[in-house]
DNA sequence: ATAGAAATTAGAATTATTCTTGCCAGGTCA
DNA sequence: TGACCTGGCAAGAATAATTCTAATTTCTAT
C-alpha cells in the first residue's frame, strides 16, 4: 500500500476501497461497495465507506456519477468521458468522444466562459447483438 | 386554462404549476415553487406540487434537471439543451449546441444503440463581463 | 343529480447521505 | 522509550428531499 495518492494519505479502509472500484470497474454506490468490501474488511462502517469515496472524490482519485437522484455511483476513469445508461441489463459504460472533438466547441457559450466540470448522461438501449 | 395539455387534464393546481414556470424560467425546485406559488394557491400542499411536477413530466411538458445530488428543478425549455451552473452567482442557464452539431454523432457508442435521452451539465463560471 | 374515477391534502414513512461523539492507532518529539 | 496529539474510524442519531397512505374533495359521464 502507497503511503499516499494524489496527495491523500492511504490508510487500510481507503487503500481497499481505492482497489475495489480498479477492479470492479461497473460504478457501484457506496453502499454496494460497502458489501463488497466486507470480504476484505468485515469491520468497516458504511460511515467510513462514505467518508472514504469523499477523500478520493475530493482528491481527484475517483469520481462521482450521478443518474437522476439515485444513489451516487463511483468510477476511477479519470479520462474524459461520458455514461451511458443501459435500460436492458440495467449497466452503466463508459462512453468517450470521437477523437479530435472538444465538447466545449460544440457548444454555445458566452466568449470567456470558464468550464470546470462537464457531465454527459445518455439513456437508451444497446443494440441486442 | 386549457382543457388538457399534451394529454394531460388540466386542473387548477396543474395549469398554475405550468404557468409559474413558464413565467419564471430559472429552474425552481418543488419547494421554491411551493413557496412561490401560495400566493395564488394558499392551499396547495408541497405534495401536490411534487404530484403537478411529476405529471408535467411525464406528459413531456416540463424537464426534470438534476445537479449532482440536489434537489431537482424544473425546466419548461423542451428543445434539446443542456445545464450550465455558474459558480459565482449560483444561476443556471440553458446551453444549447451551434447550428449544424449533433451529439450523438461526437460520441464513441456502438453502431445501433438507441439513445433516449441525453444530459449535459457543465459547472463553471461566466465571464465577469 | 349521482356513481365512479381521479386529484388533492396532511402528515407519516422512506432512503441516501451527513453529522456527532467517543475511541483508537500511528506518528512526533522530548 | 513514553506521553502526546492529530486524524481516522465506528455506531448510531439526525437531516432533507421525496414518496407513500388514507381520507376528503372535485370532476366527469351517465
Amino acid at each position: 500500500m502507497p503511503a499516499e495518492i494524489s496527495g491523500l494519505r492511504m490508510t487500510r479502509q481507503r487503500w481497499e476501497v481505492y482497489r475495489l472500484l480498479m477492479d470492479q470497474r461497473d460504478h457501484p454506490t457506496a453502499n454496494e461497495v460497502f458489501m463488497r468490501i466486507k470480504d476484505r474488511l468485515p469491520n468497516i462502517s458504511l460511515a467510513t465507506v462514505y467518508n472514504c469515496l469523499e477523500a478520493l472524490v475530493q482528491h481527484g482519485v475517483i469520481r462521482q456519477v450521478n443518474f437522476d437522484r439515485e444513489s451516487s455511483r463511483f468510477c476511477p476513469n479519470l479520462e474524459e468521458h461520458g455514461h451511458f445508461h443501459d435500460k436492458r441489463s440495467g449497466a452503466i459504460h463508459d462512453v468517450t468522444f470521437k477523437a479530435g472533438v472538444n465538447l466545449a466547441d460544440v457548444l454555445d457559450l458566452p466568449p470567456g466562459t470558464l468550464i470546470t466540470d462537464i457531465e454527459i448522461t445518455l439513456r437508451g438501449e444497446l443494440p441486442v447483438s
